[in-house]
DNA sequence: TACTTTTATGTAAGCGTTTCCTCTCTCTTA
DNA sequence: TAAGAGAGAGGAAACGCTTACATAAAAGTA
């Protein structure tokens, strides 16, 4: 019993060489109508389906893309993945997920493992890539594979960024709070990557820029989670500095942060109002519900996809892609 | 400029046959000691990686599962991909994304497109699939290939199931409010799944088994999101049910539910408890917090991935794993 | 009409592995 | 001492495709 339809079958029912049937397989010219139709009808009787392995045997690389991320559990690589997963299946392409858990040795491990599958590009989501990713990507056995990179830049010929503003994002919400006439903002660091530093340095500057307040009692640290957000608020409470409102790096730790506030009597949004940011599904389940920041993280996917997409199609295209995230007002300011 | 090193450079500075380089790669015994330490230093020392391509080919598979998942953007089932993604990478194999969005059309696709691949399995994760698996699974483009279902069954040879058992999670919520007193409990089926049949009946049968009332006004429909639940609560106080607690299919709905309560007057716990299902990250910010069932979905994923490795190396195995759930009690009861 | 060009098709090599088969050499054993 | 067994290693085919090259027929050109 034969195990699976090849080239071969298809060419002897159609009366033809493998050749042919490769050319109408990819749509190449120099077929003429009739031996095309042929060949097309064998396809269909045999309802063959051409082995993407032995293709990319010759052709050196299969239609995969490697995903590299720290941890699709995080709502926002989630929904960016996702995103990416179907724009890549639209245009014909497969996606192998990796989940580095931030991990440098898992994280080289993860590349070597796609460049031996043959993966056309890569595309890696998140910040915590720089790090690794500088050095690694200099070594020759990468080099010659394109990589997207969602969240962050590297000064390397074969990458290509998709990049979120954080600045305008911070630059909203600062601008927001102004405007309901508080003054004395806090901002609560809540990640030690490249985004949560670069936001950290946005408010900074926009509350200078505005003429607010900013000192070092106005920019507190934690870690993310509800956790982090209780405990930074002891931290807040404890160190006696004025505030009427807090911006935090992420919506869960502003999630913890609005309860620990509650729980000290305060009232949201009279007493303090809150930012979150990531406009995670949590940040609905608030009471009150979280003014947050739309980090766009699924169109930033699609781009990442499209950016590869031209990359792979040698059409000229920009090395960088900034979108533009949005202020979700709620209740909580 | 030579591209990549094969196992022809590999054999050549070695000394040997490109069969002894196989050999040593592949572990096969037969091989002296000498020879294959002669061998490991060339392949050291030429940084030689085997293509996973090439091998595929001859081997007719790779090392590469599927998993086949509706939306990865819920909690949930991006909990589990990724314990099975990080089991999978552990025990050497690659994992390719599918994210179906629950079309049956796009789920063949992915099928198709996964043997095309030559995945040596596939893992479906969630109940919808039993639809169209149902039929698909019967043809025989597929049959040799081994399914694992998280969450669903089929009475095919080639499918093996990992599920949750529901029944027990929902008998854990009854007996709870039980416990507290409650009587008058309600359940909000928030899906059209598998899962939430499941779910709904066993609510039905434990309410019988402890002598609680149960009719035609005690389970309300709705769908799953913030606003299905702001609407089924609508539903539940215009049509005059009396009640004290309530069970919803999922902490979302359950949010929203415990929001269109907590303004319709009602105090959490005390005039009425909720309780959620899945234990997503949004059911600890919920004020108060909501008691929920968690699923222990990593496990499960844990669980998929050992089932297939002992399938696929046709060990014997049992055909169904079955998890049990735990209730996890906060402030909402 | 005789030529060049274009179009359609086939032949066969090659992609990088694995593995079956063969061969040689050494070690047993009668 | 000769035959047989077993271990170690190599030769070469096979996996299913693509494509450079070759060839033949058709079409264009003068």
């Amino acid at each position: 019993m034969k195990m699976k339809i090849n080239i071969y079958d298809v060419a002897r029912i159609a009366n033809v060489s493998t050749a042919t049937v490769s050319r109408v397989l990819n749509n190449k010219s120099n077929v003429s109508p009739e031996t095309r139709h042929k060949v097309q009808e064998a396809i269909k009787k045999l309802n063959y389906r051409p082995s993407a392995i032995a293709r990319g045997l010759v052709l050196k690389h299969t239609k995969t893309v490697g995903i590299l991320a720290t941890d699709i559990t995080s709502p926002n690589y989630a929904r960016t993945a996702c995103a990416m997963e179907r724009e890549l299946f639209h245009i014909g392409y497969n996606a192998i997920l990796c989940n580095t858990g931030g991990s440098i040795e898992n994280n080289k491990a993860y590349l070597q493992m796609l460049v031996n599958q043959g993966v056309c590009g890569i595309i890696c989501i998140g910040s915590v890539f720089k790090n690794t990713l500088q050095e690694t990507l200099m070594l020759s056995e990468f080099s010659h594979i394109p990589f997207v990179l969602s969240h962050c830049q590297i000064p390397a010929d074969n990458t290509y960024s998709v990049v979120i503003n954080e600045k305008h994002g911070i630059r909203l919400c600062v601008e927001h709070l102004l405007e309901k006439g508080h003054r004395d903002i806090l901002y609560v660091k809540d990640a030690d990557t490249y985004s949560g530093e670069r936001k950290k340095s946005a408010f900074r500057e926009n509350m200078a820029r505005l003429d607010l307040p900013i000192n070092d009692k106005t920019i507190f640290n934690t870690y993310r989670s509800f956790e982090g957000g209780i405990a930074v608020v002891k931290d807040i409470l404890a160190s006696g500095t004025k505030f009427s409102a807090i911006i935090f790096g992420d919506d869960i730790t502003a999630a913890g942060g609005l309860f620990a506030l509650k729980k000290a009597g305060y009232k949201i949004p009279e007493d303090v109002a809150i930012i979150g940011y990531n406009n995670s599904p949590a940040s609905i389940c608030c009471d009150p519900q979280l003014t947050t920041v739309d980090n766009k993280t699924d169109i930033m996917g699609n781009l990442s996809v499209k950016l590869l997409q031209t990359v792979l199609e040698k059409k000229e295209t920009t090395r960088l892609l900034t979108v533009t995230p949005e202020l979700v007002i709620r209740e909580s300011t």
